[in-house]
Order: C-alpha cells, then structure tokens, then sequence
RNA sequence: GCACCCGUAGCUCAGCUGGAUAGAGCGCUGCCCUCCGAAGGCAGAGGUCUCGCGUUCGAAUCGCGACGGGUGCACCA
C-alpha cells in the first residue's frame, strides 16, 4: 500500500478523463507528473506539479489546468480540499481516514509493508567484496561488503529476484605470491628463518598457515624449488584465506549466494568464447594504443597488442585483452565473468567497488554493453575509503595486518550492527569518517543509537501496556489520532513504501538509515510531548480507546523502524540498557 | 595532460525523475524531568548551496567553463 502511487494513480487518470473531455489536448507526455510530499505541511498532505509541468506542451496556462484537475480530483472521495498555490502547485488535503487506515495495514503486514513490486521479479545479480583471497578483510572491504548486503536486501524488497556475489580474484599473479609468503611462514614453522622479501605479504595470519602446511607436508617440501610446491601451496593458501574471508563475511552478517572463482575460467573455453563472442561483433583487433598524455611514459613503447575497441561503447581508449607474452590480460577473464553472468540470464548487474577502481568502470560498462547488445545494464557502485577515527584522533591497529585495520577488528570493537548502520550512514561515493567511539555512545549524536532507542522506547511502552497483540491494536478506533504531530508522525509512516522504491531505483541503501532517523525523531519528539501534557501520553488510563489507538500508532512505527534496520541487516533492539 | 567522484551553516553531512521560505547532527545561546526510558525534547543565532555563463515558468539539482579536493590512468590484478 503506497498512498503516494495511489493518489497518483487518481491524478493521472483524471489528466486522462481531461483529455477526453478535450480539456486538454491530446498525445500529452505525463512521464513528469510526480505526487510528493510538500515541503512545508502547512502546504497539505501531498503536492503535484502537474499543472506546471503540462503547461508547455498543452499550450494552456498553469493555473487554468491546475483549476481544471482541482475540479476533478476533489470530486473523489478521498481528496478533500485541492488548492492552486505558488507558480501552479496542486495542494491536496486528504480525506484524514486515509491516512489512518494506513495503521491496520502497517500492523497486518508487518515487515512487508513497504514491500514493492517494481522489481517485476527481474534478475539482479550484485558482486561485491570480490577481493584478491590473499588475507583476511580490512575495514575498507567492510563498507563495500555491508553496502552491497543492504542494496542487494534493498532490491529483494523492492521485488527483484537477487543473487549476491563474490567474484575470487585468485587466477593472477598475487596468488602467487600469497603461495611464496606461506612457504616462508612455513620455514619458519620448520625453525628457519623467514625470509619475508619486499613484495611478499607481511601479515602475521599467514603464520598459522605455515604451522598447517608444516602438518600436513612435514619436511618434505622444505628444500624443493618453487616448481614443485607453488601449485599446491597456492591451492592451499587460497582456500584457507577463503575460509578467513567467510568467517569474516559472516562476522558482519553477510551471506553471499554464489563464490566464483576466477581460476574456474581457465581451461573452460569461456575466456574464448566470451572474447570470440566481442569478435564475432568485430570489436577485437590487433592494434597500438598512442601514449597516455602528460604522465610522461619514460618506458612507454609502441607495441601492438590483441585489443578491445571498447571505445564503441562508451570508454575513452581501446584495451588490451592479450599480454605480449600471450596470456590474457586481467581484463580478459573479467570480461567472461560478466559473459557468463548474461548467459546466466541476469536482466541486471551491479557490482560494487572501491573507489580505487574508478578507472575500470567504463571499459567494464563497455565490456557488457558490447556482450548483451545493451539489453543488460550495469551498474557500478564506487565505495569511498573509511577513515577510522577514535576519539578523534586517526585509528590504527595494525599489529596482524601490515597497513590496515581489520573488518574483524572493528566489529569486535563496535559489534555488527552498529559497524553495518554507520557504514550506511553515509552516501557510498562519499568519504567516511568512523569514529568507533562515538559510533558506541549512547547520545543522539550517534544516529545506530538514536534509531535503536526510538524503537527500544516503543517496546518499553508496549510492554507497560501489557503487550497487546497487533490483532488486537487493528480495532483501535484511529480517528482519536488528531494531534499535529500524531497525524504527522503517521504521514511520515506513509513515505516509506515511497521511500524504499526511491532508494531501490537509485540503488542508494543509505536513504533507509537517514529516513529511519528522521522517523525516531519525530516519535522522540511526539514522546516528549507527553510529558509537557499529560493528555498526549501514549498511556492514558483515563480514555483507554486513546490509549489502544496511540499504541496501534507507536507499534507502526516500530514495525517500520524494524523493517528498515532488517533491510540494513541491523537487528532492532527492545532495550538499551 | 585525460577520465571518474566530490565541493551545501564554524565542523560532519542529507537534500527525491528540476519545484514553494535549502534541512539534520555536532558546536554555540537560552529553556524543559513529582509524570510512558531526560541516553530525550523545545527555541534561537548561523547560508552568495565554490565561482561564472547557459537551459527553464522555476536550478543546490541539468549543460558548458573555471577554481579547489580525492581517486585512477598501457603487456599488475
């Protein structure tokens, strides 16, 4: 239930009656009219800019098509008052049940209500995390790891059928030397000395690595070359950081569908037949790329290469897929990765990344434009960096992990939920500033608290109650619910169906966390009332029908607060304490 | 040099497919607890939405150009 699309709806099937009347003239684009919430409430429930919008092409002036649409929407029920306002604005004043026959519907549904059907039970396929399995997840991975959990929960609300991906770099060089880093931890498990060269991976995690490979091969390994070892070790090491990264995964509530490997495209045909499928299309050539301007190539070549003329889809140079060795480039196997997830018959991509990976978007959106003849959207989603703070001053932990602070750090530090939220609390192309010792304060400063406490406060009341059921809160007689900021707290209710789908079509999650607050605010808010007079208290013993349905009031904003912190992958708590 | 992202209150940031008087938190000033959770609430001060030009009935939002910050720029992934 949508009360904005439902009044829409009405809009636009009045524009339609207004053009059979030959009001309007025909063939009019409506794709603009949009039915919002106003700005200022003193505007009314809700605005439309129909009049302005048709205007133009109708040739007519504002106010005269505003007038007319006033005339037809209040002959239905549910509007009250439409008024002509500012350069031709459209105020409707709803019928004041409508609005309160949105609470019964809050409390059937439960945490469906706001659950769309714009997806039309598309396919979507959302890739993140997708690191290089080389160690365990640093607080970087975190953001994109919770982003993409939540737009991909975000999706699945909104209607689409959801797959969540991690794709495992584990085909390329680092693999390598990943393998070479464990072979020194495994020397040292031996009792030698380690030699941990520039460029290998310094991470203590490796250490336990090197004591398992000690177990299972004992000494046999110890004095062979690389050629006899590299193989398994690489296996081995990867598997294990794997495991590291599931474990990690699932410390901040992540579950992914599918794990696809790299390495699984090799030997298969499908780098050819993704690379054969571009040909076919005539956008593989052999070729030489001019010199990138201004950064001065001091080692800069000519050479010809295999290369994708990805520049007929959007990106700014050709790319090799071939090295001159012969092997594939890292943009070859990428580019059979997304063949296959179109051949798996995805109508949609999304793969989030770290901003780092900028550069690699348009070549990527080329890459897919070309392989599903532009029938298969993609969508890359940028993280900016997290930059941790505590108490202000720059956090870093680095004792098992060189540079970086860990994913698993931080969430035992600052626990789940409140490391989800606050990653969430901000736009994903936009820095992060993460103070863990504020995300832990219990002040409205830190907005996880904020929400929490607004959904705690409910429970705490519901319980004074006596814990009715929402059964038994349908029956309440609503239209007790009068006061400004009760009618406005349940209007604010009402934008969520509204507000999921915006954030759903923008692929933005964040949307939900900064909703959720301003819906705590304003039930503060309403709460705090009661105290300045008695008779807004949610409990009132003198007129039990007024308490029944305030209670039915505050158990929808708790169904909808719980709603939106499960799409974020938050729990809601009942108490703060 | 090129590409992408960003530029909104003292600070950190929201701002819907372009809409009415640009919002929140922090900080600052002043209020509000015998009373459902004050871990809260209310009010005030604080703005040339970096700048310029353009499109439009209407621009923080769209386009172009500056300026400032971040990221990335051939056989590494």
């Amino acid at each position: 239930m949508n009360l904005f699309a439902d009044i829409k709806t009405l809009v636009l099937s009045a524009l339609d009656a207004m053009v059979a009347e030959g009001v309007l003239p025909a063939g009019l684009n409506f794709a603009n009219v949009a039915v919002e919430p106003p700005r200022d409430a003193a505007h009314g429930d809700m605005a439309t800019n129909a009049a302005m919008v048709l205007a133009k092409p109708a040739k007519m002036k504002p106010r005269d098509i505003a007038d007319a649409l006033a005339a037809k929407l209040t002959d239905d029920p549910r509007i009250v008052t439409a008024e002509v306002a500012g350069p031709g604005f459209l105020n409707l004043r709803l019928d004041p049940a409508l609005w309160l026959k949105l609470l019964p519907e809050i409390l059937k549904l439960g945490a469906d209500f706001g659950r769309s059907t714009i997806g039309q039970s598309r396919k979507v396929n959302v890739e993140f995390v997708s690191t290089n399995p080389t160690g365990p997840l640093h607080v970087g991975h975190a953001r994109g790891a919770v982003f993409g959990d939540a737009l991909a929960s975000l999706l699945d609300f909104a209607g689409y059928i959801v797959t969540r991906e991690y794709y495992i770099n584990d085909g390329g060089a680092q693999v390598d030397v990943l393998a070479r880093s464990v072979f020194e931890r495994y020397r040292e498990a031996m009792g030698l000395e380690p030699e941990i060269v520039e460029g290998l991976y310094p991470g203590d995690y490796l250490i336990e690595l090197g004591k398992a490979v000690k177990e299972r091969y004992g000494d046999s390994l110890i004095d062979q070359p690389e050629s006899v070892w590299l193989a398994d070790l690489r296996e081995f090491s990867t598997d294990a950081m794997m495991d590291l990264i599931r474990e990690d995964l699932a410390a901040i509530g992540v579950k992914m569908d599918v794990f696809f490997s790299e390495k699984s495209l090799y030997g298969t045909g499908l780098i050819e037949a993704a690379i054969g499928d571009l040909d076919s299309k005539g956008l593989i050539y052999q070729g030489t790329l001019p010199p990138p301007k201004g950064k001065l190539g001091e080692d800069w070549e000519p050479r010809e290469q295999t290369l994708f003329r990805s520049t007929s889809h959007g990106d700014d140079v050709d790319r090799p897929i071939k090295k001159s060795d012969g092997g594939w480039t890292y943009f070859a196997p990428d580019i059979a990765y997304h063949y296959d997830k179109i051949q798996r018959g995805f109508d949609e991509l999304i793969d989030v990344f770290g901003a780092d990976h900028g550069g690699y978007v348009k070549r990527m959106k080329a890459a897919v434009s070309a392989l599903s003849d532009g029938k298969v959207p993609l969508d890359i989603k940028l993280c900016q960096l997290v930059r941790l703070f505590k108490d202000g001053q720059p956090f870093k932990m680095s004792k098992r992990a060189g540079n970086f602070v860990l994913l698993r750090d931080v969430v035992d530090l600052v626990g789940r939920d409140v490391t989800r939220f606050v990653m969430l609390t901000r736009k994903n192309d936009a820095p992060l500033d993460f103070d863990l010792a504020k995300a832990t304060e219990q002040s409205k400063d830190n907005p996880v608290f904020y929400v929490q406490y607004a959904h705690a406060r409910v429970h705490s009341v519901l319980s004074k109650a006596g814990k009715p059921s929402d059964e038994s809160l349908t029956g309440a007689d609503l239209s007790l619910l009068t006061n400004p900021a009760e009618v406005s707290l349940i209007r604010k209710l009402a934008e969520w169906p509204r507000l999921l789908e915006l954030a759903a079509t923008h692929h933005e999650p964040h949307r939900i966390a900064f909703y959720l607050f301003d819906l705590a605010s304003e039930f503060h808010a309403l709460q705090h009332m009661g105290k300045l007079d008695p008779s807004l208290r949610f409990l009132r013993d003198d007129a039990p029908n007024c308490t029944t349905a305030r209670l039915a009031m505050i158990r929808s904003v708790a169904v909808v607060i719980s709603a939106g912190l499960g799409i974020l992958g938050v729990t809601p708590r009942n108490e703060m304490r």
